[in-house]
DNA sequence: ACAAAAGTGTTTCGGCTACACCCATGC
DNA sequence: GCATGGGTGTAGCCGAAACACTTTTGT
């Protein structure tokens, strides 16, 4: 093959992120208000061009900063959507990522700026393109990623009490965990830290709260819910 | 955001396919052998460019074909590769494919004109740049895939043996698997239809032939066998 | 007769489920 | 006292694993 092999034409490449977060006993969703045709004034995801000199992952960090002023924040690939009709504006290759973000400590003045607005999953708008489509799949590999790790930390706040963990876990997979079982097996783990203090305000009585351990990051090979 | 939003430099995108057979009671993986620079005359996976009026997995379909002339491959995506220093050639992002081959019905004519060849899985030599990483994604891939699927039907032939399957399997999970309770799992599913005639060449006693159920697309819910 | 795979049956064990039940406390 | 969530205990069910055992037939 002659040393022209690399003169192919090119593609433009894109990061679209389906950020979620947790807040009120409610799975949400980081949407944006599109602000330039095509399908100007309609929600999508947030994207951003992939630039020469970064991973699609670094690509996706850099969106994920400009509109929540955080970084290291968990991030999935998902798939790639590429069909050459997707994007009316042109031919676009995207690569899909889901995030987490812990809503109580993201900077909320950036979302105005940025056209952005959180929902609450159920109650989502519909989207533009094809992003319907990839929620669907982050919400599908998230459930994946949940039953197979504790992804507390992640949406919580740092400390948490054992029903807001299972609020949480109910809010993602859209049904009810037995509160004594889901306890037992949580604990089970032992990847959680007990705290000396309580919550009082969901309870009378008053329920311990809990952190995720340190230093551990070892898998799990076991499977915390079903699907 | 004005009009130029979509003016932005694009990106060479190419696929790149881990290839999967089965033959010989081996796992086994199409490997090229690399007839142009950088890396010329090593080991790598199977790989093209992506046009703008296919989308990827389109692209990894004419890889494929043009390899092996099969058509309707079973493909999976895995994940993109992006690291800008990837490719000693150049600055290419690779979405990374694997598919599943019937060796018993390709074209191996064809495998020689590509400078291919089937490596057993075991002792696959070094690949080039990362795909010996891409390697080891794929294959954690297929275990997920077949541990709630039953793949046989994707790497045997038309019919076969519960031995064979189950053998296809201790090759996937490099693990052995109960003789007696492998064939009751399977079974259960109700996805295999038992044949009237039998293999008479691996047993004295003979084993029925099964073969897959048509119009079983069903979703399999249900774990086929541990990680 | 024996070896070796085919195929079936049985026992045990552990985890999940579905509860019952007590505890603590604000109202 | 009673309602509410916190937290613990337990009986039963079901599937996975281990393995015994019978069948068949080529050599």
């Amino acid at each position: 093959m002659p040393a022209s092999f690399y003169n192919h034409p090119k593609q433009l490449v894109a990061v679209d992120c389906i950020i979620f977060g947790y807040e009120n006993e409610k799975l949400k969703l980081l949407l944006s208000h599109r602000g330039f045709q095509p399908a100007k004034g309609e929600w999508s995801l947030m994207g951003g061009w992939v630039h020469d000199d970064e991973t699609v992952e670094e690509a996706a960090e850099r969106v994920l900063f400009q509109i929540t002023g955080l970084k290291d924040i968990y991030l999935e690939q998902v798939q790639v959507f590429s069909n050459p009709g997707r994007d009316p504006g042109g031919r676009v290759i995207s690569v899909i990522f889901y995030a987490m973000i812990r809503i109580d400590i993201h900077d909320k003045n950036l979302l105005n700026q940025n056209g952005a607005r959180w929902w609450t999953f159920s109650e989502k708008p519909e989207l533009v393109f094809d992003h319907n489509q990839m929620v669907k799949k982050a919400h599908e590999k998230l459930k994946l990623k949940a039953s197979y790790t504790l992804i507390g930390e992640k949406l919580l706040p740092e400390k948490f009490t054992i029903l807001q963990l299972r609020t949480l876990y109910e809010a993602i997979f859209q049904r009810q965990f037995d509160p004594g079982n889901f306890r037992k097996k949580i604990l089970s783990l032992r990847m959680l830290e007990k705290l000396d203090h309580k919550n009082k305000t969901d309870s009378k009585k008053g329920a311990f709260y809990y952190r995720v351990k340190k230093h551990n990051e070892k898998f799990i090979n076991e499977r915390i819910v079903k699907q």
